[in-house]
DNA sequence: GTGGTCTAGACCACG
DNA sequence: GTGGTCTAGACCACA
């Protein structure tokens, strides 16, 4: 389920918090679920246990998944909504950081709201949903 | 002109750099204005000057600025023709990036677009919208 | 009768020593009451048997409940008199540290003496003043 | 500062933990101050700078330090008004635990409190504050 | 079998 | 020099 892009600059404890969000989001895990224990999505995903298990804590700190001692890690009831929280502000952030670099490359608001029509067209007819 | 956080999880160096940016499209600072030395910018936001130097160095290998010998770095006259294919086609891959996202998090394209003002006005005027 | 939270960051065998002592305590069970065997204790807590035994031995050790072999598991006459002097000396100087842990953080001995009774009510009682 | 016991039940990163706060309760450490560095610590307690890593992430992720790039560790300017608040719900709980105890032990609330006078003179008149 | 803790040693980004 | 990340391998408590 999860895929890890050694290259990527980003840390894979991070990937793969930010891929387990997704799954949350979009509802591939659900609440109550059992997740891969840290032993195995490790070998799954080739990486070290512990670098998994530091991903999984960080999730439990945030409330998206929960340990149960000697059973297993789980989704939590609330993940989703929290996630969706979370998330505005990380986008409306991508969306500021987005808009400078539009600006240098000689791109205006209006050409960004025009990408967003074609944008939201393709992904609705064309079912591109991933 | 600029502040730093330096308990900001993002480097100082890249603070510089967006914080420059966004003088530069507020207008604050037009083509052609002498930016401080590196040496003067890093005794004001009490930086290392290294730190200084790679961001104008960054800065300019974008094109933003650009380094006269001698007489100082100065923004350049046509920051904002830098119009290239690969950007074009990377930013609008990080807008479809971004709505799917959105999708899932439920919000809708509209709400994006309002967004989108909201960030334009903050980035041209003054007034944080945020 | 006991209610395990899974999500708690103590054990579950604590967890049921914990509440064994407190449903002695309110006197909900008598001396000489017999408590449910191990594997209908874990059946109703949805626990492993191993973990409710171990429990099980503990308060044993401690005196608080005694098993008959082939008759089950009972709660002792004299559990609240196996404790000894030794035991005050130590509680003593468990609450001389929580007094210097107090001091530093401003808590009074006046609030501790408010803190008393709004758990021994607790305790006693069923309504949490908490 | 820190003096670490390796025979307690306790993981070492827990013990810095503790130990950090109560320096900060207790004065010895101001807001501002710089803490040592992981390795200096490191080299100091005889653990590994990982150990030490980890005690100062969750010190900073409770807002108690924190890190300035490259520059080092801090004291945060409110770090005791957090300590103080979160101090609260553990005392409470600590009280709450050694009621039990005391009852087991034939201890009603009114010894307790004889004892809470107790202590308190002896640390007031004896300079008792370890 | 599950996660939690610790050690040792390596490499990297930042300043 | 500073912390951040990752790996490898060990031991322990809990269920």
């Amino acid at each position: 389920m999860i895929q890890i892009d050694p290259r990527s600059a980003a840390p894979i404890y991070e990937q793969i918090i930010e891929q387990m969000k997704i799954l949350c989001l979009k509802g591939v895990v659900k609440p109550g679920d059992k997740l891969p224990s840290v032993r195995e999505l490790a070998t799954i995903i080739i990486a070290n246990p512990n670098t998994v298990s530091k991903a999984y804590k960080e999730l439990e700190r945030e409330g998206i998944i929960e340990t149960l001692r000697g059973r297993g890690t789980y989704v939590t009831e609330g993940a989703q909504s929290k996630l969706n929280e979370g998330k505005v502000v990380e986008m409306k952030e991508q969306l500021r950081q987005l808009m400078i670099e539009a600006h240098y490359a000689g791109i205006d608001i209006h050409q960004l709201k025009v990408w967003l029509e074609e944008i939201g067209s393709s992904l609705k007819g064309g079912k591109q949903v991933d």
